[in-house]
DNA sequence: GGCGAAAACCTAGGAGATCTAGGTTTATGC
DNA sequence: GCATAAACCTAGATCTCCTAGGTTTTCGCC
């Protein structure tokens, strides 16, 4: 019997086009191993356990999906960037929706903290967000709510919670507009007391 | 052996408890039988699958959120109803989390139009959203941005995906702000033409 | 109080999942 | 050509969901 050249990175990513199918959370091991013509106990040669697999599911995806990201924004500042970075983010939470959720999961700091994917992807929206000249700590602030809201409204909208007949594109065009405007209007910090 | 008095509401509260001790997923037939003293086939009797168990812990979390918010929101309007909707919140999510892990999940939607639970909700989020004197389509768009903000605040924040110093409880207040200010500056829609 | 029936709970077991231990086959470097 | 490491397998323990069918408790009713 000829063998499958299996490797971690094409476990990973077979694993990560199924979560794409079926859900990131109904991705199981025997699965992998049955899409890849293997018995279910040979991946674990090539990974640890299942946590394992998520893990590198959810580097694998950040990576990817930070790329994309940069692509769309590379060369635009102001609102230009800011609609740029939420319909790339939008675009690859739906069309990639186990990879995405892979992406959510929680990890261990210690692999996250000053790696590239997290580096990069803060560099980006740090960047994206000097046009409105914030200052630290209203920069995190912000950082943190347009995360909260384009996170919201991709998970809302991928578990079906959007029920109105209301256009759900034009929902997000009006919410990236009101960000823009929220920017702009920010309610900065007072920094002189502490309270 | 005595017996253990079992009836579907019980064995729902039970699994709502330990889905907020363990997470909503991990929540499994074997322990809520193992917790109230019984065998897991014993839990077919009252409960149909996994899913049906499921889907009740939704149905009963989402009731509990949406009375605490109410009882928060009651007497107060404009900027103090957004502030204490967005409190009682963020602060049943973090306190129940898999209860609120619950209300999250994907439901036949047969089985929610038109329950209590959703026309309730309904009701006070539009009620709270009256002092802004916003008409449809705007105020269909409000709520989604309104419902993405805070889930997905809620959702990042017990995953531990804020990671900066800066305090997150003043970060979200910051963010409530926000949205106060952008509820005042509605970029409306123009409803003459649909280009 | 006794009895019939429904409800509550059980045992037994299939199917599929994760993961370990240890064996066999294939590829590779020298 | 052969030793060895890597790739893959079988077997099996344990956990999960769920079904089928049996036993025991409870309860209304005569």
């Amino acid at each position: 019997m000829p063998r499958a050249g299996l490797t971690p990175h094409r476990i990973v990513a077979v694993a990560a086009d199924l979560a794409d199918e079926v859900g990131f959370e109904k991705v199981t091991l025997s699965g992998v191993a049955r899409r890849v013509g293997v018995k279910d106990a040979s991946l674990y040669a090539h990974v640890r356990s299942l946590q394992d697999l998520r893990t590198r599911m959810a580097l694998l995806a950040g990576g990817e999906m930070i790329d994309r990201i940069a692509a769309a924004v590379a060369g635009r500042a102001g609102k230009d960037a800011l609609v740029a970075f939420a319909g790339a983010y939008r675009e690859f939470a739906l069309r990639r929706p186990g990879r995405y959720a892979a992406t959510q999961i929680r990890i261990d700091q210690a692999l996250v903290v000053d790696s590239p994917v997290m580096r990069r992807t803060a560099e980006i929206t740090y960047g994206m967000l000097r046009a409105y000249g914030l200052e630290e700590p209203d920069l995190t602030d912000a950082v943190r709510l347009l995360r909260s809201t384009f996170h919201g409204y991709c998970a809302l909208e991928a578990a079906g919670g959007f029920g109105a007949p209301r256009d759900v594109q034009r929902s997000w065009d009006k919410a990236v507009d009101a960000l823009h405007i929220t920017l702009m209007h920010w309610p900065r910090e007072e920094t002189d007391h502490d309270d």
